[in-house]
DNA sequence: ACCTGAACACCGTTCAAGT
DNA sequence: ACCTGAACACCGTTCAAGT
């Protein structure tokens, strides 16, 4: 369509030939620029240098390109945990494991739109199951029967990602603290106590944020007061 | 565009003039019919009887839409949870706060597309703020620090509401036992714990699950050891 | 084998025109 | 005031044609 310049910016080496590999870079580099919606076939062959039809030798259709750009993630995720220094899960299973899912965390604080893309897939990337057997090893080796290790998983849910689902999702505009003070000001004959709490003291983590209600802090605590209810019931023999 | 007949089925009235109300009610139908991805501003306006165009008079645009949807399923949640027996606060924080929990999962039981809906809302919904408050009502009541409540709303996440991010989200046809069988066969050697972890018992719950890992055995037993944890925090008295 | 232009069947949304 | 037809600027994807 455009007439091919020498400088074509875009790309950083309009030579290389097409690959999935290279393809599904390009996706998350261009998600991770211009947010979720920017991408479109047409928009990430532009981003590859190539056409949008030339896509499709490589990635079946735009849910495949959502399935790479989640394994790309997840790639991300398994090599900096593999990095990971920490005590052996058979010395100290809990440090082992917050230590792993907290390196995981780091990850998605890079790329804050993935855990709203990974929840709208429906197939289990292998690689989800190979982080996942990773962190049923730790709990073996710290002395889980399968049942509680399969039971583990369930109270984890995403936050054996790094990631947790939250009842707020403001953006980057509407912070703790812009929220606080509207709701302070119109609400608090509607919501007593809910004004009443965010009175009481809102903190604010803004390095650590993954939005208002999953700041670092509070992702530790949670992730703590789970571990703990864990190895009780462990201890317990269940 | 077709010529209009007397027999106008997919409408109830066709006479019943345009609503915002209408249509979000007419969108949440829509979706739980034909699922997320069918619904486009034509095929909702046919749901109403009226021409795509005629929306716009009573939604600002598809984002509205989404954002509707989610208020009514919201208000359906509130509506289910004030129906709600259960111990008062002051006598019992937990059971009053699992009963209520509890019920707002069956509304997203029977509307299973709604949490990956919700999570992509930036906006928060007075609805939502509103339920948050009658949850920090019942913790007050229990005993908590403005403190430790608002740390128990960030461990619950969108458990309060009734469902958790899981790992694995395979649709219906890729069931737990079928996932189970592939895994034994091909990946036992790759993924020795979770074979290991999936063959010690497979358990189903085909009528509460909402996905492999959130069945309702599984929801609960998460809920319950984080009650446990905050309970257990909040006669620390942090 | 890998890439592409043109085309198809859709989208969300705008606008001027109808009642 | 509420509704609509036609049109615009996009989509994802197919297909036949190029090298």
């Amino acid at each position: 369509m455009t007439p091919r310049t020498d400088a074509d910016e875009l790309t950083e080496q309009p030579r290389i030939p097409l690959s999935r590999r290279r393809v599904l870079r390009a996706a998350v580099g261009l998600i991770d620029r211009d947010g979720l919606d920017s991408l479109t076939m047409r928009r990430l062959a532009q981003e590859v240098g190539a056409e949008a039809m030339s896509l499709y030798h490589h990635v079946a259709n735009k849910e495949a390109v959502f399935d790479g750009v989640v394994e790309v993630i997840l790639e991300e995720i398994i090599v900096a945990v593999g990095k990971v220094e920490a005590p052996s899960p058979q010395e100290d299973w809990q440090a082992a494991l917050r230590a792993r899912i907290l390196t995981a965390r780091e990850v998605f604080l890079r790329h804050r739109w993935a855990p709203q893309v990974l929840q709208t897939r429906t197939t289990t990337s292998p690689v989800v199951i190979a982080y996942i057997d990773q962190i049923v090893a730790i709990l073996r080796a710290g002395g889980f029967s399968f049942d509680l290790a399969h039971r583990a998983l369930h109270v984890l849910g995403s936050r054996a990602l790094g990631f947790s689902q939250e009842l707020f999702q403001p953006d980057g505009a509407q912070s703790a603290d812009a929220a606080a003070a509207v709701m302070m000001e119109q609400m608090a004959d509607r919501f007593p106590n809910i004004v009443g709490m965010l009175a009481d003291g809102v903190h604010e983590d803004p390095a650590g944020t993954l939005g208002f209600c999953d700041d670092q802090f509070e992702f530790e605590f949670a992730l703590d007061l789970i571990l703990e209810g864990l190895e009780r019931r462990r201890a317990a023999g269940s």
